[in-house]
DNA sequence: ACTATCTATGTTGTTTTACAATATACTATT
DNA sequence: AATAGTATATTGTAAAACAACATAGATAGT
């Protein structure tokens, strides 16, 4: 069982929102907190924690109004990883139902 | 939202545990064990958080061979508690559950 | 008699993660 | 001129889980 999961369900919520295709920061944090709060300083320090990881690439986006955009992008690796964690929230959320009900 | 959830899914195992009937320590270590790995001061440093939050009292059975067994119960405080939080993982499985899919 | 194992409770120090607060900067609106 | 919105990022703090360790009585094996 992964630890992580006990505190880091935030980790494949970004990362599944990145298997659907590119995002920048500041759009997946209004995605994210469409369902949950989140403070968006937690947000960026997850981005840059996957990033040294080895799941993103990034490009800038020059936008005619306001300051570039950062957009991530899923490597082989990261999209592997998602969808490891995704099997294991599955089963994870099995073995609290067994226990809670 | 709770942000304890990120983190605090084991309070609801544990307590839900206790809903069914007073238990003791060890005993919950080795039920808990069954879903999901916990390191066993990881159960009783929770144990010792929620008894000091009024959601437990507590009593110790003599046994025959072995130390003394202290057996947990929920007070009507943590009883209801123990609802809301379940509540509260059933609307977060949802919340995840639709960023994720 | 010694050792290991099981039952049972508990503490200490470390790591991870999320939060709050703060900082920067450009644009558009009032 | 001030405020709000878009956008990225850092710092310090708190909570929770972990690993490792400590204690202790009973039992079973060698």
């Amino acid at each position: 069982m992964n630890a992580q999961f006990k505190k880091g369900v935030l980790d494949l919520c970004v990362l599944a929102q990145l298997a659907k295709g590119d995002k920048y920061g500041y759009e997946l944090t209004e995605t994210i907190s469409q369902e949950m709060t989140v403070a968006t300083g937690t947000l960026y320090l997850l981005l840059r924690r996957l990033n040294e990881e080895g799941y993103f690439e990034t490009y800038l986006v020059e936008t005619p109004g306001g300051p570039a955009r950062k957009y991530y992008r899923l490597t082989p690796k990261g999209l592997a990883y998602t969808q490891s964690l995704k099997d294991e929230w599955i089963t994870f959320i099995d073995q609290v139902n067994r226990l809670i009900r």
